[in-house]
DNA sequence: CTAGGGTTAG
């Protein structure tokens, strides 16, 4: 014998259970028609189908055939298949729409307020996911019941939009925080590049005794290789394994792990950690080719690829991303040629922009200007901020300031506020001796009210202590033996042929007042205080804020060979090891 | 069947 169900329910178990933590009061009974038990077989058997079409659903269209089948079925009062309609609404993406909307309110309708949680949920996260917040925010209000994940949904709405100080004002307010509304706020920093405000928040997460896991780790991996600085580095990394969540064990935290090192400059570090994990995968692998490609290996960045390809681990486009300039920082333009041709048909990798950037950079660098700019006049897509930037880049480097105009005034379009491309075209006009086009663009810099950044570069000193110096810097108690030295450096330096390089002081002065200015750029201050206050053959380790100019890096090559000492610097774009006399960028950077 | 994720260029 078997017994008829009481009422027709439509939602499983467990969400019943887990609704039941947080309303325990008596569900509100909805009148439901009394149903047979062979129609109600049948009705699950038209749900289930339902659902497998649903799942199938690519565009709204779809879905809103669905929708009106649903309707013409009588499944209306079904929120089950409701519910996993508006999933699959979130899933494609739909655009805003009133329809989405629509189905919300036919649901709470029939559901009652018992069903408001999963299913305001689930609004909030598709509103989210379409990049409407102000909707999912509007539906957080009007639900009676939140728990953390409504809470949480929308902090990471807010934290994605940048608005950290909305997201900080819901997570104090949120009554019960767990680990994922934690991880949100140290995910949300890092993304913001808040790396310092992400780490603080993950100590204080520790502090109040909150489990951490592999999720909460990347996040704050993240944040410390942003700041670059491998004191942080080695914390986060020994909270990893404190907390079982080691790199030789987990993947997601190995190739942070990668990323983070190679970003603070430990490339050997990086590679230890790559070699040590048991389960490789696409990021494991992107991440270590990028990092060699960041520091000017390209041979091991290519290489690795290839080992790569020996495995199951599919490339995709940010291997391709790594590959690709590595072979433009090494000048392989036929090889990044066929790699860009051939790595939609064999990888399934179309051709990005970014990719597309990356090329621009290859020919670029190579000095084909012309075929880059022809290159980007044929690309399928919208070039962005990254082609035309590259342009830019390519033309300094050649010396071409009609180039440069061009990708110049599409970059002010696309980035009004980008203060590197005013500074690089009013640079490469100064090269030329361009002076009235110079001030032109200084008029224009002035005009939308963008300052320079003062330059400035870190170094590391006796027992971790980091120093700061800015350009033309007198402030450091040491500044008159710093100021010897580093004319003692260049004495020994022009003895062994060097000859400052003065059209890196893009000022309309005299060559004495020049060479005055490049004497006191900041990466040199830092370097002749890395050379008088570390052991020698320590290694000298400098961090920039800006691009290093070419007569700083041609100091830098030749003092890494008069002192024998090897020097690591991070400009805001890439590494440079100088070494011997020369620099693993080859002199293209 | 609802929340957090690592690698991208000039």
């Amino acid at each position: 014998m078997v017994s008829l169900p009481q009422k027709f329910s439509t939602t499983s178990p467990s969400i019943l259970i887990r609704r039941q933590c947080f309303k325990p009061q008596e569900p509100k009974t909805p009148d439901q028609p009394f149903i047979p038990f062979s129609q109600l077989q049948e009705r699950k058997l038209l749900e289930s189908e339902l659902i497998s079409v649903l799942h199938n659903c690519t565009e709204l269209s779809q879905i809103k055939q669905v929708h009106s089948h649903i309707i013409r079925k009588g499944l209306d009062q079904c929120c089950f298949v409701l519910t996993k309609l508006l999933r699959m609404l979130t899933k494609i993406e739909a655009p805003m729409d009133p329809y989405p909307r629509l189905i919300f309110d036919q649901v709470i309708r029939i559901g009652g307020l018992d069903l408001d949680l999963f299913v305001g949920n689930t609004m909030i996260d598709m509103y989210v996911k379409c990049g409407c917040l102000d909707c999912g925010r509007k539906v957080f209000d009007e639900m009676p019941d939140r728990d953390v994940i409504s809470w949480t949904s929308l902090i990471v709405a807010y934290a994605k939009g940048g608005d950290m100080e909305n997201a900080l004002g819901l997570f104090d307010a949120l009554p019960m925080k767990d680990m994922v509304a934690w991880t949100a706020m140290i995910t949300g920093y890092a993304q913001n590049s808040r790396p310092m405000e992400a780490l603080e928040f993950f100590e204080k997460m520790q502090n109040a005794g909150i489990e951490t896991d592999e999720v909460t780790l990347a996040g704050a991996i993240s944040a410390s290789a942003q700041l670059g600085a491998a004191k942080y580095a080695n914390w986060v990394r020994d909270v990893a394994e404190k907390s079982g969540f080691g790199p030789a064990d987990n993947v997601v935290v190995g190739s942070a792990l990668i990323d983070m090192y190679s970003k603070c400059g430990s490339l050997e570090d990086a590679y230890k950690v790559f070699e040590r994990m048991r389960e490789q995968n696409v990021f494991s692998y992107s991440s270590m080719i990028v990092g060699f490609a960041m520091h000017g290996f390209a041979s091991e960045a290519l290489k690795l690829f290839e080992e790569m390809l020996k495995t199951e681990v599919k490339p995709n486009k940010v291997t391709f991303v790594g590959v690709l300039t590595a072979c433009s920082h090494t000048g392989l333009v036929e090889q990044g040629r066929h790699l860009f041709q051939i790595m939609g048909k064999c990888y399934g990798v179309e051709p990005s922009a970014d990719h597309y950037a990356c090329m621009v950079d290859l020919l670029g660098r190579a000095g084909c200007l012309e075929e880059a700019l022809e290159l980007i006049r044929t690309m399928p897509m919208v070039p962005h901020g990254g082609v035309w930037g590259a342009l830019l880049g390519a033309s300094r480097i050649h010396g071409n300031p009609d180039v440069a105009e061009i990708a110049a005034n599409h970059l002010f379009e696309l980035e009004p506020n980008g203060i590197g491309n005013y500074i690089l075209l009013s640079n490469i006009y100064a090269s030329a001796g361009r002076w009235e086009d110079v001030l032109r663009v200084r008029k224009l810099m002035r005009g939308k009210g963008l300052k320079k950044n003062p330059a400035c570069s870190l170094v590391e000193g006796k027992e971790g202590v980091i120093h700061e110096f800015y350009a033309g810097d007198m402030t450091h108690p040491k500044t008159g033996e710093i100021k010897r030295a580093l004319k003692d450096l260049l004495e020994r330096l022009k003895f062994d042929g060097y000859q400052p390089n003065l059209s890196s002081a893009p000022y309309d002065v005299s060559d004495e007042d020049k060479k005055q200015i490049l004497m006191a750029h900041s990466e040199k201050l830092a370097l002749a205080y890395g050379l008088l206050c570390t052991d020698a053959g320590c290694t000298i380790r400098i961090v920039k804020n800006l691009r290093i100019c070419e007569d700083c890096h041609l100091v830098m090559c030749g003092a890494s060979k008069i002192t024998s000492r090897q020097i690591v610097i991070r400009d805001n774009m890439r590494f440079h090891h100088f070494r011997d006399g020369t620099c693993s960028c080859g002199n293209f950077w």
